[in-house]
DNA sequence: TTTAATGTACCGTTCGTTCGGTATAGTGTC
DNA sequence: GACACTATACCGAACGAACGGTACATTAAA
């Protein structure tokens, strides 16, 4: 078996324990391998496995919410589009977010510049968007700081209620509120 | 010296470090404190100094993001007087929500229910200002969450970004955004 | 003289990690 | 075909360090 058959069941386990939380113990139990078998994919370790696992949301990130806001459509199907890959990645709020997760816990020191990346680029993506259909520049760039600000907020706010219905109306409201013209309130 | 000295020293461990990252070790290098003198002030242990910081935490909220909302003032100001403490609390953002990193942490399980709890009492309160303000009950409660994921999403933003203008700027826009009447977009 | 507060030494557990080794599947040599 | 050699995939057992927590003697204070 490829190293990289694990990948998923890892982030599964880093998204829903966080760093500290996704034990060797329990990833042992999850994969399927022992302890020493582990190291023989990832020879550095735990650290190895979260970056292959951040490796992996990278990718994903590459393959689905960068091409949803770059390809055909107008801006507001764009961003509906993208507001759809995030509804599947965190299962329409039933799932943290690893990276504010990881952010959130003890390693936070070890993978900030790689997580800092992740969000520029999506950012800037999103500007990007908006841009396009006319914004200027600093708004656009305000605007997709609002959209990560209410997919992470709304994210947090679902886990501490128990509730994903914040994180699926946002979902539904965000791309007209990123679209609507510049003199609106 | 009394328990509650060592309080806000441990609400900022907690809030730097999670509930994890928080060591004994580390908690009793901060405090000065040794693990005897620790038990003997918590003798619930770690768990409980969590419980502690969480009740000097609700007690703050009870002392000044309730009266800051239910104060003289229309609206708008009781709003503004709530990011104000929230502007302290936060430090202008460089420091994260105590909430939020345990939430994302191994213990969440551990409170989660007093976690859930603090939100829905804060929910409530800026709820019941919008609806003074003449909102439906059902709008404001709508943007009562709002609110929260504002401020929850720009924290972690802020966080990741290493840059808190994302929260100052939130914080700024938040009340006139909450107050705007029902029929605008 | 009682009680609160603290230092020291220790407990059992779990952490991430490493060691030594096994089973299997090639690969080249004679 | 038989043999030695190597690389890959895997594992159980154990390691040292750190974890949260405890026992107990001692000091300081009332």
């Amino acid at each position: 078996m490829p190293r990289e058959t694990y990948i998923p069941c890892l982030m599964d386990l880093f998204q829903q324990h966080g760093y500290d939380g996704a034990t060797l113990a329990r990833i042992s139990a999850a994969t399927g391998l022992g302890k020493a078998s582990l190291y023989h994919y990832f020879p550095g370790g735990k650290e190895e496995m979260a970056v292959a696992v951040f490796e992996y949301l990278e990718g994903w990130m590459s393959d689905h919410i960068l091409p949803a806001l770059r390809g055909e459509g107008d801006g507001l199907t764009r961003l509906q589009r993208m507001c759809t890959q995030f509804n599947t990645l965190y299962e329409g709020g039933h799932r943290p977010c690893l990276l504010a997760i990881v952010l959130m816990g003890s390693a936070r020191g070890l993978f900030h510049d790689r997580i800092r990346q992740v969000f520029q680029t999506w950012l800037a993506a999103i500007a990007e968007v908006l841009v396009e259909m006319g914004l200027p520049a600093d708004l656009a760039q305000q605007r997709s700081e609002d959209a990560a600000i209410s997919i992470q907020g709304s994210l947090v706010l679902a886990l501490a209620l128990d509730d994903p219905s914040p994180f699926q109306r946002v979902l539904q409201e965000l791309p007209a509120e990123l679209c609507r013209p510049a003199d609106a309130s």
